[in-house]
DNA sequence: CCGATTTAGTTTCATTTGTAACCAATGGCA
DNA sequence: TGCCATTGGTTACAAATGAAACTAAATCGG
C-alpha cells in the first residue's frame, strides 16, 4: 500500500473508473447494438449504416433534399453526399432537381429502394425489440425519457 | 392520401421512425458525448480517444499487457497496438517485455503518462458530471441499471 | 440589373479504421 | 526433443471518415 501523505487519498484513478464511466459505456453500448444490427443487413444487401439511415428517412419523408436528410439523420453533408451518390448509382434513390432551387435535389426512393426499405425495416425493428426485451414496459418508458433528456443535455456540452 | 387496399395500413415507414429508433438514438447520444469530451482534451494534449482510454485503464491497472488492455477497453488488438505505439513514442507509456512471456509486453504509464492522466481525468469526470446534471440522483441510478442491462442484452445480439 | 455573399452539394487529400496476412514466441504432445 | 497448432502483437492494404477547398446556383444590396 502506497503512502498517500496527508491528502485524502483520492487519486485520479479512484475517480475515473473507465468501466463505470458513462460516456465510455454509451460508446460501447452503441457500438455493440449498431454492429449487431448492421451485421444483419450490411453484407446481405450491400448497404452501409449511413445509406440505411438515408433510406429509412426517405421512406417516411420522400422528397427531402440532401441538406434536410443531413439534418434529419445528424450526418454531415459530405457523408450524405457520398451515401446518396452510392444509392443513386445503385438505383435505390432518385435525385431530381428541386423545383424551386436548381442547386438542391429532391430525393426519393425508387421502387427498388422502397422494396429494400420494406425488407430491412422489419429486421431493424426486430433487433430493437430483442434488445428491449431485456426491459419491462415501465423500464422502456424510463429509458426513453432518460435518453431524451441526455440527448438534450449532450447538445449543450 | 394513398389507397392502402385492404391491408392494415401499416407500412414499414409507420413502424420505423428513425428519430425514435433506440439504436439510432444511442448512436447520436454517444457521438455527441464523446465528441464534446474529446474536444476538451484532444487538441490540447494531442491525444485520441483510444489513447485516452488506454491511459485511463493503465492509470488504474498498471502492468497490463496489450491483450488485457484490449479486453478492458473493448478495443480490438490492432487499435491497441497502434495507440500503444504512439503512446510509447510520446514517452507516455513504457512497454517492457513481460516476465514470463517473451511475446507479451507489460505496459505502464511513465511519469509523464501519469501526469497526463492526472490532468485529464478531472476533465472527463467534470464532463460526465455536467451531462448527469440533467438527471436526479434517482434517475442516475435508473440509468446506470438500464445501461447495464442493455449492455448485457446487446452482447447476445 | 450587376456584383458580392451565401448556400447546396461535390471533390480532394490526409487521417483513421478495419480486415487479413504475417512474424515470432509459446505450449502442448507424440 | 522436435514438430504443430495457438497466441501476442505488428504490418500492409483497402475502405471509411473528416476537414477544407471548390463549383454552381440563389439571394441580397445597391
Amino acid at each position: 500500500m502506497r503512502a498517500e501523505a496527508k491528502t485524502t487519498g483520492k487519486s485520479p484513478a479512484d475517480l475515473l473508473v473507465l468501466e463505470r464511466f458513462l460516456p465510455y459505456r454509451l460508446s460501447i453500448l452503441s457500438n455493440r447494438v449498431s454492429r449487431a444490427i448492421a451485421a444483419r443487413y450490411a453484407k446481405a444487401f450491400n448497404l452501409t449504416i449511413p445509406e440505411w439511415r438515408i433510406i429509412a428517412v426517405l421512406g417516411r419523408r420522400p422528397g427531402l433534399t440532401a441538406k434536410e436528410v443531413a439534418e434529419a439523420t445528424e450526418m454531415d453533408k459530405v457523408a450524405v453526399s457520398r451515401a446518396v451518390a452510392k444509392l443513386v448509382s445503385a438505383k435505390r434513390v432518385s435525385a431530381d432537381v428541386h423545383d424551386d432551387d436548381g442547386r438542391a435535389q429532391s430525393l426519393t426512393l425508387t421502387p427498388q429502394g422502397e422494396a429494400l426499405h420494406a425488407r430491412i425495416a422489419p429486421i431493424a425493428i426486430e433487433s430493437e425489440r430483442r434488445l428491449l426485451a431485456a426491459l419491462s414496459i415501465t423500464e422502456r418508458a424510463q429509458l426513453d425519457a432518460l435518453v431524451d433528456r441526455l440527448l438534450a443535455a449532450a447538445r449543450q456540452l
